[in-house]
DNA sequence: GCAATGCTACTACATATGTAGTAGTAATAC
DNA sequence: GTATTACTACTACATATGTAGTAGCATTGC
């Protein structure tokens, strides 16, 4: 029932279809870059597990195609993968952020705004 | 041959490894709370695949058990876990901040100690 | 020494995921 | 209206993971 928790190949499907807004099986394999780009009947499998979890919808048919689009949206999926991960760490995020920032993939900019938010967050929360 | 992406499972037992420095299977099944403990041989059988992934090792035999110890670091484990994670997001580190910080579970006080860490990064790398 | 117990090594199986082939039907191009 | 093309629906298969059973050897307690 809840909100399933998507893989890989998967986001990047859904990733397609967050930014179009629709598209077809064609429209999203195009969307991969050429060089990875799976073959149709891989992106079919997977749209069609993607109906199956109800994370994608279809819409309508256009000719002999079909059109699917998001049934989930973007901060669903991704605070799944998220609260996945956390729970590997036990819930801890400070093994998290810690890593984050030992990745260097954060900057103090990234801090600085995520200061803003949580402030703001604890204010509304008053 | 990079370090292996361990998966729930495997991160428990490996928990129990990093935390009592070495283990045979039967110490490490035990260290499962009772509830949601495995059978010994689902234990048995993940701590073979990991060691398969060279994550654990056999350090000795005592009597006619085995004795074995983590061969990763956690600190390398987690590492790779958030490293998939953040691939999942495009490399953005962003909407994983925000996430955590919309889940309520990141604190002004692990910003704050997240902030202090970066500005002794660069300082270091100047 | 022999029976009970415990551990190992192996096998088995279900689900998830990435991957893609094939058969057949539907749209299209003329 | 027929040949081509494109798409759908289905099948197939390998790998990863969680889960656990079984057969048999090793230890141990007497």
């Amino acid at each position: 029932m809840g909100n399933p928790k998507l893989s890989r190949l998967e986001m990047q499907i859904m990733e397609a279809l967050w930014n179009c807004g629709s598209a077809s099986i064609r429209e999203i394999q195009e969307s991969f870059p050429e060089k990875k780009r799976p073959a149709y009947t891989t992106i079919q499998t997977t749209v069609y597990r993607l109906e199956a979890k109800k994370a994608v919808r279809r819409v309508k048919k256009v000719g002999n195609f079909h059109v699917f689009e998001a049934a989930v949206s973007r901060d669903i999926a991704q605070r799944k993968l998220i609260d996945d991960l956390l729970a590997l760490f036990g819930g801890r995020t400070q093994p998290v952020m810690a890593h984050l920032i030992e990745s260097g993939k954060v900057t103090l900019a990234d801090i600085k705004e995520a200061e803003k938010t949580l402030r703001h967050l604890e204010r509304e929360e008053k």
